[in-house]
DNA sequence: GATTGACATGTCGAAAATGACACGTAGAGT
DNA sequence: ACTCTACGTGTCATTTTCGACATGTCAATC
């Protein structure tokens, strides 16, 4: 039960609407390595928070569009979420990585041409994320921006993990099949 | 719905149990980094791959313990899933990733004590996968065994991956800190 | 011989997520 | 004027998952 907290989070740095915030979980930073949700899980949950008081309508623009903004009550419960929670075991779901724990079942040649397909994957998305994280170079600005600023260098470092230990696994496996 | 998938899978590489299998899921590196799930979910799919003819049963142990292995059918369902399906974007939960994106909602000190224990958290997480790696050396052994190295080997470097960005943020947090 | 703890499998209701469908709007290009 | 695309919000039925509860076994320790 992540989801509001995610959407908390999020309004916590700057107000949006319904649509940005759909937009983030199912196709940004956010949704690709922390927490995706479609579009079908966000307004619902949004109106929720609405009725919990721990977030406020900031009234209507353009098409409909209503924008959203975090409350104190929201706030303090999104500190206590990040702060009292225990660092334990949570929820965990990737499919990427199922994907590529269970390569070792293929035989070797399958399992390269997946692991190739795996690298092409992360190269693209990590160029994505470093146009993204480019305008603000090296340092991280303060504020909104920060925020995506981290979760972008996060991105970045993680696909080049990825594809280190696709390298790695694909020597591996290359071994078992030059010498049976 | 992965689940299934991830079962066939771990029985892919040998026979197990559902109570192995839950283990594996709850606890083991496969549940950490790519599909956790708990005994209450694992049990009702069996049976539900049972009724499909993707595993078979393999007879009765000791207490009632019941031992499945995959049949060619089974094997079938997951090299298409593996091999046909694209690599484009899936499922994805990761509350540990959430908490560490939602961080600079925090002030920096606050978020540097999360930061602190994030970084204990993946030290421990590390040894451990370190000490299931160890037997095998620096080679992966073929077979089931491998399975695991590789899946261990992957805990290790994103753990170490995690590492290094959250010193990397501490040390940005800090400066804003510092320099108001 | 009793207790404890890991082993082992399940059900069931509540909560959450997914996918399909539905509807309307503003702007940009032709 | 027309069309296309992105914007923007929602419902609803089905599927998946979670947490609580239930039940019994085997081995080791006290």
């Amino acid at each position: 039960m992540s989801l509001p907290h995610a959407l908390l989070g999020l309004l916590a740095t700057e107000p949006r609407s319904g649509y940005e915030l759909s937009k983030e979980l199912a196709e940004g930073p956010v949704g690709r390595f922390a927490w995706k949700a479609g579009h079908t899980s966000v307004y619902p949950e949004l109106n929720r928070l609405l009725g919990k008081g721990l977030i406020a309508d900031r009234g209507e623009g353009p098409r409909g569009r209503r924008t959203y903004a975090i409350t104190d009550a929201g706030r303090r419960e999104l500190r206590s979420w990040l702060m009292d929670d225990p660092v334990g075991p949570s929820k965990m779901r990737n499919e990427p990585v199922l994907r590529m724990f269970l390569l070792s079942v293929l035989d070797p040649d399958d399992a390269i041409t997946v692991l190739r397909r795996v690298i092409d994957h992360v190269d693209t998305e990590a160029a994505e994320l470093r146009r993204a994280r480019a305008p603000y170079g090296d340092t991280v600005p303060p504020g909104p921006e920060g925020f995506g600023h981290i979760a972008a260098e996060f991105g970045v470092r993680v696909d080049q993990t990825v594809r280190e230990w696709a390298l790695w696994a694909i020597d591996q496996l290359s071994r078992h099949r030059s010498t049976p």
